[in-house]
DNA sequence: CGGGTTTGACCCGCGC
DNA sequence: GCGCGGGTCAAACCCG
């Protein structure tokens, strides 16, 4: 089995498991949104969430390049999956075959430095559509919207990464604010992806959220771009370096994740293969029985560890 | 009334 | 060029 296992490199990881350890402070507050959320008072990852966060929030590169360094320390260069024959979609189909770096773990583009200063093309696209339906009202207004493009410019993709989710929740609670601006069926599958921006000004993050179709019970949130303002939700600082040396300090802060969500990170790079997630669990679940409950701790602990030491001061 | 969600239509890129 | 599927828009709707 473990031959055929495309999951052979650590490119994704459960961030959580069983291990209580990690979940040592209290919260009293869930999420608040979310109306299915669960009802009894939960220990809180904060530290996940803290780190996750760090990594959400703008102003550097530093974090994605971090993160990713952290979960690909232990491998320069990994091999992508097969691709599965339902999957085959031509998503991506450019992006499966770039071996996968540390930088390319988390971030599709290159060119999004994280100066801030790049306009999300999307927004482009709408001045460029708002200037065009001045000049020319002569549109017929079956046609909502015309999003003239320059010739030559090529949609700039922001940085992204995602997570799994062994959840019940299809919005997981991050801290920031979204607004959800579109859904669609996602092919093969009974579930429909949905789509976020982020409510702050300026900012142009977006998420997506779907429910992987084999197993109904791991959510993929996509996140692309970086925030350039504060979470709402948390107070600044070194959060990261924080959540391990002050739990109790991050412990009034909102945190979001429910303690027996288990996490996965993967490359949005590459296309969602099911067989290659499930492949995963197994192999996870064997891992686990070998190693015992310690071990996806220690996955947790090598990654929040790495991301204080290549933190800049 | 303001802000968020829903939803059908449209745009766009890509493979054939 | 055509069709498919993903991504986005925006009017209508909902809700506090």
């Amino acid at each position: 089995m473990s031959e055929n296992n495309p999951f052979h490199h650590d490119y994704a990881f459960h961030f959580f498991g069983e291990n209580p350890s990690i979940y040592d402070h209290q919260l009293p507050q869930a999420n608040t949104q979310n109306p299915h959320h669960h009802n009894q008072d939960f220990d809180y990852p904060s530290s996940y969430m803290s780190t996750l966060t760090e990594c959400l929030h703008g102003g550097s590169m530093d974090h994605y390049n971090s993160l990713s360094s952290a979960f690909c320390s232990s491998s320069s260069e990994v091999v992508c999956p097969p691709i599965d024959h339902q999957e085959s979609s031509r998503k991506n189909s450019a992006d499966h075959q770039i071996p996968l770096t540390p930088s390319s773990l988390v971030s599709s583009s290159s060119n999004s430095e994280g100066g801030g200063h790049e306009e999300d093309s999307s927004k482009i696209k709408k001045d460029l559509q708002e200037k065009d339906q001045c000049e020319d009202e002569d549109g017929d207004k079956s046609k909502k919207v015309s999003r003239a493009k320059k010739k030559g410019e090529k949609k700039q993709k922001e940085p992204r990464f995602a997570f799994m989710t062994k959840s019940e929740i299809d919005n997981l609670e991050d801290g920031y604010r979204w607004r959800k601006y579109g859904q669609k069926a996602v092919k093969n599958s009974p579930f429909p992806r949905s789509y976020y921006r982020c409510t702050s000004q300026k900012c142009s993050v977006k998420k997506r959220v779907e429910r992987s179709y084999q197993d109904p019970s791991i959510v993929i949130t996509t996140y692309e771009g970086q925030h350039n303002h504060h979470c709402p939700a948390t107070l600044r600082g070194n959060a990261a370096a924080a959540a391990l040396l002050s739990p109790s300090f991050l412990s009034s802060q909102q945190q979001f994740i429910h303690p027996h969500e288990q996490q996965l990170f993967y490359n949005p790079n590459l296309p969602i293969n099911n067989s290659f997630y499930n492949n995963y669990h197994q192999q996870q679940h064997q891992q686990q029985v070998q190693l015992g409950p310690d071990y996806q701790y220690g996955l947790f602990q090598d990654m929040v560890a790495s991301l204080i030491h290549n933190r800049e001061p």
